[in-house]
DNA sequence: GTCTATACTACGATAGAC
DNA sequence: GTCTATCGTAGTATAGAC
């Protein structure tokens, strides 16, 4: 076998548990047993648990940046000017974000994020430098542009907020399904969510009527 | 001792150590010697680590809950009818809930609740029960008074986001922090942030211009 | 009602065979 | 590059003294 396919094979299992369980509570014998080898071998490829943890954030860093490269490259190809173009090109993150936060795949990743979020550690900063800070630099030119009133530090917690709208998809999902009346998160709730999202999203991005 | 005082002091040192590891990250000894007794007091006074964990939920409730009450209170003696004082009541919600989030205390609560969010299990029953559900059943008819014009579902998702620019502030702490430049969140930034959430809330509620 | 002592299992790390 | 074997530590649970 081949070293990459078991480095790959290592980090997916890792995922799995370090998300489901924690970092204390996923065993490296487990995720070697998951990933069909010793445990040994953990520490050859990634000198420990440590090490491994930190590949898991840099493994969900370039997936995460991957899903929205076709929607950051599509901005920056024609980078919007007026306050209607800015609103629609944050429109278009926000929502990217909220499919991410309702698809499967995110599961996996928020316990890893928020247990970061409340407790940075080296991994919490390749998270940030890989998959937060491009998005968000560019979202706050964009606010810039779509609500010139503001003052930088409202434009800055207006962000965090519109975040907070997208996120709460995940991180909350249990209540949001609740709130939602559904058992589980179906595709047509999930639609009925995301345009929320897109009209919340726009209300927030609109400068109010004087 | 009474029995009392220790179970008391038990929960208060697990709450900590769940908070901060996880549930298999957490050890009965060491919540035990932060408790100050001995490891079989858990086993005595809760059956195990799960029933630990169970209590650690109801003692999140309760203070939670606690933390709240003057608000709902004030609602609940002066029910809103008209869309404005059905926003202002909505925006005390919603500062409060911003407010919890800002405060340290929310900080253990935040990981064992996240946690929850994602894998359900009796302690998100508990949580939702006494914690939540009332106070989102009052959100959601006040929304009905303030934007009358949404339908049911749209209320609904609308007010998983505003729940979410709340939340935002607890959940993606580093993140926020980077977004509003700073170190810390110190007073003066949540003092900033509270505004937002405030002028935010208000965007989403008001009813759009025609 | 609370403690000590103990049984049993699983952890992460490492050394050394291949 | 991957495995097996083993070390020292720490986990939960329980029995029984007080």
């Amino acid at each position: 076998m081949a070293s990459q396919d078991l480095s790959a094979r290592i980090v997916a299992a890792a995922l799995e548990q370090f998300g489901r369980l924690g970092f204390d509570g996923a065993s490296t014998r487990d995720i070697a047993r998951a990933a069909g080898t010793a445990m040994s071998s953990i520490t050859y490829h990634f000198g420990g648990k440590q090490g491994l943890y930190v590949a898991c954030a840099d493994h969900i860093a370039e997936i995460v940046a991957e899903n929205r490269r076709p929607v950051v490259e599509a901005i920056a190809a024609d980078p919007p000017t007026s306050p209607e173009a800015a609103r629609a090109a944050l429109i278009m993150l926000i929502e990217n974000l909220g499919r991410l936060m309702l698809s499967p795949r995110s599961a996996t990743f928020a316990q890893f994020i928020v247990r970061e979020q409340q407790h940075p550690t080296e991994a919490f900063e390749r998270l940030y430098a890989r998959m937060m800070r491009p998005v968000l630099e560019t979202a706050l030119l964009l606010i810039g542009i779509a609500r010139p009133s503001l003052a930088d530090a409202e434009r800055r917690a207006l962000l965090a907020n519109a975040v907070g709208m997208a996120l709460v998809l995940r991180l909350a999902r249990a209540t949001v399904s609740r709130i939602m009346q559904v058992e589980t998160l179906d595709e047509a709730t999930a639609d009925l969510l995301l345009a929320s999202l897109r009209r919340n999203a726009l209300s927030l991005l609109k400068e109010p009527a004087p």
